[in-house]
DNA sequence: ATACATTCAGAAAACCTTTTCGGCGAGTTT
DNA sequence: AAACTCGCCGAAAAGGTTTTCTGAATGTAT
């Protein structure tokens, strides 16, 4: 008999079970289990026995009754499906877990309907907070006053600048991806980004042009080059860059999808990466950048990292100590073989 | 003041609260909100009024320490990192979100110490059943007697037989996508495909064998040419074969990316696709197989359905009906550009 | 007017744990 | 021997909900 459905007891043990088989009341089996003293060292050890061997695991949702706190978080995102999400979710798990916190994921599929319906039920089983993930840096609406426990929005920050919220600097990331461009001895750099309705695509490139004018440089063509988060918008862009400014040596790239695009491009135009021109991609998605020839050079939001915080801020926000406000938090360079000083 | 620290009252209402607002019994206040009968419809909607008013949200701990279910699953995945399993949540969360169930998402992250830990917590939460979710369809081994609640595996079946696996069955997928070369009028179909010690990339290729067979054909080169998941890989393959088998017209790839990689190849060697040979990938990424030139005809295992049965066998399982055994649901193909008859 | 059925409201128990407080017995002090 | 102190255990309450059962009030039949 390997399953649940034979003679095992359909109800899990409980502390009454414990304390009879030891021979002591539930008051002194609950202080025995929980390191309390007021009991006496042999006690303790009967008991901790008994709960051995009934298995027994004390019921999460009395001791959530009396003391008011659950240990559950809900983990609100916008959609699974964006790759963005995920990362941050991970994090968030992944720190939650760490302080034996359990997590509620719930999601909304971008439908705010869904979406306050989830509150509703997440509410009912009394989190302790909520961490809300959207899949855009642009400012979202905050979920309603409504709410009774501390929320933290991780990735697209809250419209109102009162609540918490952790996001990726954007503008940073900018800056951070010419800057290494620059390091590499370039001087003439095209920005291709994606859809210039994101924030991102915006923030990133405010960010490129600040660090091109702090090097008395401009972009090449004097704009970013706007079109889709696409590998064929890379591509396009590219030839058309190469044809317009030939002498065109370094591209900071919105995604690592465009990147791709460019460097197919690029190799196809007879140009070598990193020889005759650097690439750099945006969100270091490996699946993208180790398989490209050369490997992607990428800009890393460090998405784990922005869950992680998140928790952090949670955590801190259930304990009294709120912070508001919009928490940016750095990118980083991730270098591979698709940029490289000038030979 | 638009958050929780101000004036809001820290407590959440309780049924209490709603009663004496409509001036009744607890009792008589469960009743009216639970569409119980033995309440009389003026007072029901008095009641219904102050729950409104107070944004009553009954407490689900409570109810689920009273009625021994919690309306609470745990999804326990090996590797949130790995593509295979967001998908089978996402179906997974999907349904159970339908039918008023939240879910706990744990992430073991391939560490059994890890999973017994999340485990214990899950059960310590009274969740009325669990879900375990693999990245590869190899059987691993089950959870352990122990657990007192009922256990469906996604993606990766239980050793134990015993036990509810639902799981891609990939010996038809092989079968499938070598039948749709064959329909495109291919014949000379060489097999590229992934790690040999995945039982997924033996199922796919028996599949494609047997499928050869039936149709009095055989692998080019007699073998399926197994390597890695990778571009490199599929790349590299792509090169060989052409060189030592001229005549081949068709590819039935492992995996999306090595499909990309085969893909490049044959452009570089300068042969057509589809016009001089059809290629087939595996999973369907979208990232992939839509970016890919042509776009990339793919096998795509349907994963959200996977979830999203396990979640209904759990389901029934919790009502009592357990279906024990291995359950392999059927894939598909999507067609794209990069298959195609022979022009 | 009495006996009875019917409708609706409320009291109380149950679910399981934690914590406070009272009490009992043993050991210590004078 | 009396008065304490100290260590240890158990009774009981609290937390919020659901359900059963009792009881009151009203309406109906005789």
């Amino acid at each position: 008999m390997t399953n649940q459905t034979s003679g095992t007891p359909p109800r899990a043990a409980t502390l009454t079970d414990v304390a009879r088989l030891a021979g002591v009341s539930i008051a002194t089996a609950s202080k025995a289990i929980n390191g309390r003293d007021q009991v006496k060292a042999e006690t303790r050890l009967r008991v901790l026995e008994a709960a051995e061997r009934l298995s027994f695991a004390p019921n999460a949702l009395a001791r959530g009754l009396l003391k008011g706190r659950t240990g559950t978080v809900g983990l609100l995102t916008s959609d699974l499906e964006g790759r963005f999400s995920i990362p941050v979710l991970m994090g968030a798990e992944d720190a939650f877990g760490a302080g034996r916190v359990s997590v509620f994921l719930c999601d909304a599929r971008g439908d705010a309907i869904r979406e306050q319906h989830h509150v509703r039920a997440l509410l009912s089983r009394r989190v302790d907070g909520l961490i809300v993930v959207g899949s855009r840096t642009d400012p979202r609406p905050p979920l309603g006053a409504e709410v009774p426990v501390p929320v933290v929005y991780a990735y697209a920050p809250s419209e109102d600048p009162e609540d918490m919220s952790i996001t990726a600097d954007g503008v940073g990331a900018g800056r951070l991806a010419v800057e290494h461009l620059l390091s590499c001895g370039r001087r003439k750099i095209a920005h291709v980004s994606g859809d210039p309705a994101y924030k991102a695509a915006q923030d990133r490139a405010t960010g490129a042009a600040a660090a091109l004018e702090a090097a008395g440089l401009s972009l090449v063509g004097n704009q970013t080059y706007f079109g889709s988060w696409s590998e064929g918008w890379g591509r396009g862009a590219a030839r058309m860059i190469v044809e317009q400014h030939p002498d065109v040596d370094g591209f900071f790239c919105g995604s690592d999808q465009i990147a791709r695009g460019v460097l197919d491009a690029l190799r196809e135009l007879g140009r070598d990466v990193p020889g005759d021109a650097s690439v750099i991609g945006f969100d270091n998605w490996e699946v993208l950048t180790t398989n490209a020839r050369p490997q992607l050079t990428s800009v890393d939001m460090n998405l784990e990292r922005v869950g992680r915080i998140a928790a952090q801020r949670l955590f801190a926000a259930i304990d009294g100590t709120r912070r508001p406000g919009i928490e940016e938090l750095p990118c980083r360079v991730v270098t591979r073989e698709s940029t490289a000083p000038i030979s």
